[in-house]
DNA sequence: GCTATACTTAGACACTTGTACAACCTTTAC
DNA sequence: GTAAAGGTTGTACAAGTGTCTAAGTATAGC
């Protein structure tokens, strides 16, 4: 990137961040990642190229700015009062949310572009970061049987499977279930009964 | 992939095979793979551009075929006779003779391509979802309580976690303390514990 | 309202990409 | 050993990429 997303944004700034994630957003129901290209971003929302290179390094990394922007209600982190389980349930949760909010953009993007292409993989791993660092945060205090980083890449990893699956691979199901499904995979009460830990009833 | 990887190789098909994807290891193991570009590979190997196109859609279709050659080993699967839980460990047994096998490969690659970095990734993309295709054959006709996928993804996902730890995060561990790890991910037999299954006992 | 700062823009440049094709060399298998 | 099939090569081309510069315009904040 660029544009440095930290400081304050100019108001003409803002519009053009906007213009493009916007754009890439609308290309991506319209044609496969790889078939974009950067003359044609900048056509769509008459921007000369060289405004594009002002903020973004390559497509790339609008894409991944794209999926910045669509997080950002996920991102939002009370955590920590909350136990493991609640914690994870609450991140899928979230994802669910998101998911189901944006379902005709994520039909139109999955219409062109593969479920195990590197444009659906990008956006599924931002995600998977993101719980990832979450989590880690949120665990990182408590003792377990077995390295902290491997549950916690697990939790991840089980929530995007979940997720892909609801939504990517478009298997209709309740919040409800997917609970069940959830606390199936990560083994009920079994992975999160801490060795002997600091906060074992609360 | 221009090249038919299903038909009987020539001679000369074989060698400039074998000194395509060797050039794009060593290279690898020299820079980042996003600064690699096709005239370099090329000039490494001493074979023309147009050699390259006619193996190769582009460096990312290489890269590709060097890890479904460094794969080769892994992939034969006598399979099937095995239960769930031992076909898991088996096919990360392999991963784990692999990785060890190729470990000065695997140290080069890393030094100069971020861990997380998208060539990292394919790799890891690659081996997932080979264990993917592989459990989802062996586990396909058991009963579970959840979608037969999940539990696969879950495996497959959970597997590839435990090697990165292991290989990519270089956290040293031994075959059994993997091993144990592996049965607490997959909450020992909780997830295998097929509801009431074909096989229950054999 | 003015000014310093931030953002936009046109155009040029060197380089990479992927395709095409015709001529040539190697290999296979009879 | 020879013919047909399979590979290799040089060259040319159109299109895309990412950088740079210098001049222009918009905006924030006093």
């Amino acid at each position: 990137m660029k544009y440095d997303l930290t400081k304050k944004r100019t108001r003409g700034a803002q519009r053009t961040l906007r213009a493009f994630s916007q754009t890439m957003l609308r290309l991506l129901a319209k044609k496969p990642f790889e078939e974009i290209n950067v003359n044609e971003i900048c056509e769509f929302c008459d921007f000369p190229r060289a405004t594009f290179y002002n903020y973004f390094d390559d497509k790339y990394d609008l894409v991944n700015y794209c999926w910045y922007v669509l997080a950002e209600k996920v991102r939002i982190d009370e955590a920590k009062e909350l136990n493991p389980s609640e914690i994870v349930i609450t991140y899928f949760d979230r994802l669910y949310d998101l998911f189901e909010n944006n379902s005709e953009l994520v039909s139109g993007i999955l219409h062109h572009n593969q479920l195990s292409g590197s444009l659906v993989n990008s956006f599924t791993n931002y995600l998977r970061n993101l719980a990832h660092q979450i989590f880690l945060e949120v665990f990182g205090d408590l003792k377990f049987d077995i390295p902290v980083e491997l549950i916690v890449d697990q939790c991840s990893a089980t929530i995007l499977i979940l997720i892909e699956w609801i939504f990517l691979k478009e298997k209709p199901t309740t919040r409800e279930q997917a609970h069940h499904y959830l606390a199936v995979l990560l083994g009920d009460e079994s992975t999160f009964s801490m060795s002997d830990s600091s906060q074992s009833k609360s």
